[in-house]
DNA sequence: GTCTATACACTGATAGAC
DNA sequence: GTCTATCAGTGTATAGAC
């Protein structure tokens, strides 16, 4: 599992960020290839399974590390969610945004079945289920008032993508402002109240 | 502006279908022909512009229906501003998904600019604009403290819309109850507190 | 590791018959 | 209105030289 050869990292991030950015369709080998400056058919040295292995091999990595990165984020944070949650948002921000619907309605079902239902899975593991653990562990201590927790993490993901990825005509503040914000919403209408 | 001829609606129709499934690159004219039984250069009757020219008019048109139902939504429902935001999710569920994220960064850079500003200008037209009037209005009657309209709106729609597309894999819940509760926690976090 | 050359399929688009 | 035929352009992929 090791990526030994620097060149094939190089190669991984250009796909990752173009591919990342516009899509599995609307990235071209030869965009990629432009992007290392070599050409296309080179890049067959370095992945042979062609466009679509190339694309697997990206998002799989991609989502590898927003797991890791999720996890440390919301161990090392302290106690308090809305600091876990803001470190979740700095995290995310820190990563070149992932466009889920677009990922799932457009990217998968361009691949084979198989290799789709694959990335699908990952998508759960890596991004959903950090967040529905501190969800649920917040609600364990009290934290927060219970509420599906699947529905909290896909609210969160999503507010914080939108956020990260739509452009300046669309949002008046900056993003990590307006994650802020977001957060104490949410959280203030999951705080304990008398009556529930 | 009026689109006689019932044979250039079903093309739309079929066009906006496949379109707002899969995204611009993704689908190809000959697609869009194969659902409508006629051959790829039979649609350059309909629309002569080509691919593109499809493209634009059908997202044109599909905003249009969004402003026209958000609108009258907003306006048909009873004063609270939660019934007021349960009819935009009914609504928004009563149409196609669309994949703000994917048209931004996917679709829109593949046009020429002129056509990829002119719809950008579009969506704001058609889906935040009408609920920044709302949010805006509540904000006046004292319904709800001081925020962003802008940073509401986005949230709002950005939540509808993902309840809306994601797959159940990732949503416990039938899409109306989790709009309602995404609703509720919103509202909450925003309802006017001592010390504000 | 990267190149050139090339095969082959597919895409958008045009011309013209019916 | 829809068809067939056809084109140029682009896309992925392979073979083999350096």
């Amino acid at each position: 599992m090791d990526d030994h050869s620097e060149a094939k990292r190089r190669v991984l991030d250009a796909a990752e960020k173009l591919f990342m950015e516009r899509g599995y369709t609307a990235v071209t080998l030869r965009d990629i290839a432009q992007a290392l400056n070599i050409k296309q058919a080179s890049l067959y040295y370095h992945v042979a399974g062609g466009k679509e292995a190339l694309f697997v091999e990206v998002v799989e990595r991609n989502l590898a590390r927003h797991r890791a990165g999720l996890c440390t984020a919301l161990a090392q944070a302290e106690a308090p969610l809305r600091a876990k949650l803001l470190a979740v948002a700095e995290w995310l921000f820190s990563q070149p945004p992932l466009d889920l619907g677009r990922m799932i309605h457009s990217d998968l079902p361009a691949l084979s079945p198989a290799q789709a239902q694959r990335l699908e899975r990952s998508f759960h593991e890596a991004l959903l289920q950090p967040l529905e653990e501190a969800f649920a562990q917040a609600q364990a201590t009290g934290e927060i008032r219970p509420a599906q927790v699947s529905l909290l993490s896909g609210m969160l993901l999503t507010m914080l993508e939108a956020a990260h990825s739509l452009p300046t005509h669309f949002r008046a503040l900056p993003k990590q402002r307006l994650a802020a914000e977001m957060i104490d919403i949410l959280l203030d209408g999951l705080r304990l109240r008398a009556g529930l």
